[in-house]
DNA sequence: CATCGTTGTTCCAACGATGTAAAGACCGAG
DNA sequence: CTCGGTCTTTACATCGTTGGAACAACGATG
């Protein structure tokens, strides 16, 4: 591999006169100038960027923490950071903690000035004690504890009212939801917009119809449609945290014989790609990743220059898909 | 941020016992080491990877050049090489290439030794001439063209063979094929397992049945499928080239009330998490993807301590997992 | 008591890049 | 023809780490 050295030497000009040509310096003799674009070009060099992060005092890579690669969501979402962090010459380092406090933790701490310049979390489990952050950071959803730290996502309570409030709209009546958690800020949140729904529509709460979920899983949304399904007097309609418990839901709902929307009307959260496709396609509340993805990455860039900025609050856009597991074609 | 300078003032030794302490060097002295080990504790430090990997002439990096994070398959593998590589304390480096050449080719100028120290690709569209690699390689799926490079994946055509089979085996003769593309090396290999096992079973080999897809997402098996139906006399079975293309198809099949698998049996490849909870959940060829992803990453490891190792093609397990798109319950 | 091998520590150079300061080239003005 | 100023290039130090050589301390050996 070429470094400046050895472009230096063929060009017969010093290293510093190389460096200033690759970083655009202006005032270099044309004559220089062309002979070391020469060398450049014959020699192939490319600067080592470990070397050049060493002296620069940046490494180049932000961080992006998150529960788990092969839920979809995630996935998706990471796929747009990386398109995001290449406008900033960026690379992204992903570390997966599955959930786990343990996980969340050791990520943590792995990361730090000398590995990445910024960082993009979704944490689960993460305690007010955990937050002691070496770089820039920013939250995607919603904070799990009374942090301050800056924050990226949409308005959870309005959109999990949105979603209710379609259900309530098309006569449902006995509405259950799946997904409440102890620890999970943005559930709680969600939680919170389902029973405004209700009460807007003044329809009872019923604790029995809110079933938690430990993980997001397509297993665990199954398992409490089982046991919503078990009530003497089923739900009509049931709203599910994320996606994949709707899909879950539905899936336990096809084994029971329930008819999808006729007799249990399902909503779902995140709108991932498969929900398009299923059987029947999963009405969702849609979040705009690529503007979270955006807006994540544009605020870590403008903090890693102005690292004492104000904390920010990025409220992006959503919207209710509505499909068949709700209303019939 | 601590370095080894302030934790070696502290500790009162010089800054090498210090690196020797962080390095599990044998000989020192338990009392420096004690007063070492204190001092580290004290300052928190942590090795400013960039100066270490410069020194030590590695980067601590791979790369993972795949297609795209939001294609479920690619997703789940991307996690399960992370994790394989963290044994080897490496970092995964993810660039997303959307399948195109161009992509590709940016993917493949953009590695290099300075960046990482080896690199996993999953290409598509790769000419010969583009494969000027610069460090340790392995591809995964199959060589698109005919290169002399390390590799790791399932045996194609009899994962393929095996999944025709099985349709054969339940009595179906009019078999379709969504999937086949004309420069992936993968299609050719499905496509000649698909041919093998009618062949086996003496049953024609019609070309209209095979459907070409360009990309292999949901929509693109929805269209094939599609065309499939509107032939006059419509297969009874397909095998799809992977389970996106399947649940399109499963979808164009709901749409126009053909019913699976009693009027139409499906198979899908690739087993993503998703096709056990479709409805009907589909039966589908499993790859071992957690051991695809450790022998890369081993593979790797091997062949950066020794580069002029020779040529390894490792197979990986593979097996059919029979569900309700073939089989009614 | 000189010598030796082992153990423990320090000093120095180097990885490849860039910021700084200073030196050299060049120009026109006085 | 010198001076002052602007352009252009260079030597050097530096980022944080580690390998190697050099050196110091030690008990053991002859």
């Amino acid at each position: 591999m070429a470094t400046l050295k050895d472009v230096a030497r063929l060009a017969g000009v010093s290293v510093k006169t190389v460096s200033n040509v690759v970083n655009g310096y202006s005032f270099v003799k044309p004559d220089n100038r062309r002979r070391v674009e020469e060398a450049l070009e014959a020699t192939g060099y490319r600067p080592n960027l470990g070397a050049r992060n060493l002296r620069r005092g940046r490494t180049g890579f932000i961080a992006l923490v998150l529960p788990e690669l092969s839920i979809p969501y995630f996935a998706e979402l990471a796929g747009l950071v990386i398109a995001a962090a290449q406008e900033h010459e960026w690379n992204v380092l992903i570390e997966q903690t599955f959930g786990t406090l343990a996980g969340e933790r050791s990520a943590l701490a792995s990361l730090g000035p000398h590995l990445v310049d910024a960082a993009i979390l979704s944490p689960e489990a993460l305690q007010v004690d955990d937050f002691q952050l070496s770089v820039p950071t920013v939250l995607l959803g919603e904070h799990a504890v009374d942090v301050p730290i800056s924050r990226v996502g949409i308005d959870n309570v309005a959109a999990a009212q949105t979603a209710v409030r379609h259900l309530v709209s098309l006569g449902r009546t006995r509405i259950a939801a799946i997904g409440a958690h102890p620890h999970r800020g943005t559930a709680a949140l969600r939680l919170e917009g389902y029973r405004a729904a209700l009460a807007e529509a003044s329809l009872p709460f019923s604790p029995e119809l809110v079933v938690p979920a430990l993980n997001y899983h397509r297993a665990d949304g199954a398992a409490a449609m089982k046991s919503l399904l078990d009530m003497k007097t089923p739900p009509d309609a049931v709203f599910c945290f994320n996606d994949l418990l709707a899909i879950g839901a539905m899936r336990t709902a096809a084994e029971r014989s329930v008819r999808v929307p006729e007799d249990l009307a399902v909503v779902g959260f995140d709108n991932n790609e498969e929900s398009a496709y299923s059987a029947p396609s999963l009405t969702s509340v849609a979040p705009d990743k690529a503007a979270i993805a955006r807006a994540a990455v544009d605020l870590l860039h403008r903090r890693v220059d102005a690292p004492d900025g104000a904390l920010e609050n990025v409220e992006t856009p959503f919207s209710l898909l509505v499909r068949e597991s709700t209303v019939v074609r």
